[in-house]
DNA sequence: TCGTCATTTCCATGATCCTTGAATGATCGG
DNA sequence: CCGATCATTCAAGGATCATGGAAATGACGA
């Protein structure tokens, strides 16, 4: 759940690259189902050699996961890997530091969509404070 | 406050080297009081060209402040920088998807650092569901 | 088994990055 | 103004990475 520093390096390695970047955001709207790994080259525009390259490289990071299905290698965002890179950078990288936290916190908050049931929860009934 | 698409790359590759995350690190802890070049030099353990060459890169990538104070030049942690990171690999590069901000947030809640105030109060007030 | 399709691996080229010592700048005390 | 201090810039080396065509692998259907 908590990445290594050295599995944070290879995950924000993997991101630095405008490639593997556009790919991951394809991959993450595509979502859990996930797409064959031509489908992700045309949809980044690189050959099948190259995608083929920073697929792996994202897979090696941690970011992504590969089945294969049949004649296609599908491939999906690994959700829990990205999660564990933004708490990577919010506590090992930042130190819990409330002037990153909290405005991302808010941000997430204001997208409405990752308010966890255990502080919903805890808020509402406020048995220790 | 949100982060282009370069931006975010270049954040990226600022932090997918070791020596450049030790010294963000560093800078966090130390504050926003920062800490003098040569400092962060001997705290990571490189020459001062080296060291010279990574924080210009970080402070180009928006992660670092850098302010002259007499012969010193001091570099502190951009907090803002930072956090909008956070908020890019959130909701730019995951879109918000709950799988990935649900554990961050949950992870930050459990660090007890950085509710935003605006939520709690916003819980602890239902006006509109 | 053969041919086809989807993907990966191989390989060579070019680009980018990291490191360090030496040179250059900027600032202050005397 | 001079020397000392703290830091950046320059230049050259070595290392790593990205690219894309060609060949190889693996899976399927006829």
């Amino acid at each position: 759940m908590t990445l290594s520093e050295q599995q944070a390096l290879d995950a924000f390695g993997a991101l630095s690259q405008e490639t593997r970047l556009r790919m991951v955001k394809a991959l993450v709207v595509a979502g859990p189902e996930g797409m064959p790994a031509g489908a992700v080259a045309d949809a980044v525009g690189v050959p099948a050699s190259s995608a083929s390259f920073h697929l792996a490289h994202l897979e090696r990071a941690g970011l992504l996961t590969s089945r294969r299905e049949s004649r296609s290698i599908i491939y999906a965002a690994d959700y829990a890997g990205l999660s564990a890179l933004v708490g990577f950078l919010m506590l090992d990288c930042c130190q819990g530091h409330p002037a990153v936290c909290a405005p991302a916190a808010d941000t997430c908050a204001a997208a409405s969509c990752c308010l966890p049931a255990e502080v919903v929860t805890e808020l509402a009934d406020p048995v220790n404070p």
